[in-house]
DNA sequence: GTTGAGCGTT
């Protein structure tokens, strides 16, 4: 089963490529999504990574570094607030 | 700069 990872202190510069790639070095990537307003379409300085394999060592390996000047923030993700209506 | 969005069904 897939983990779900999120990364918060991102700078305004990383993109989704870029997040794959790093968190591809600890283990399988199986989704990423960089977080940005909708209505801006700027990002919001944070992200969510999905791991098939490796994704706890991807937090204790990615938790702190600097990325672009900023110190990342990886930790596990929480559950989705919004209760979106399935059909 | 800190825990997602859109489609009208994915």
């Amino acid at each position: 089963m897939a983990k779900n990872i999120y990364v918060g202190n991102l700078p305004f510069g990383a993109t989704e490529d870029e997040l794959r790639d790093l968190f591809s070095q600890h283990g399988i990537v199986s989704r990423v999504n960089v977080v940005e307003d909708r209505e801006t379409g700027r990002s919001r300085g944070f992200a969510f990574v999905e791991m098939d394999e490796g994704g706890d060592e991807a937090i204790e390996a990615l938790n702190g570094v600097e990325m672009g000047g900023r110190t990342l923030r990886v930790n596990e993700a929480r559950p989705r607030p919004e209760p979106r209506r399935r059909w």
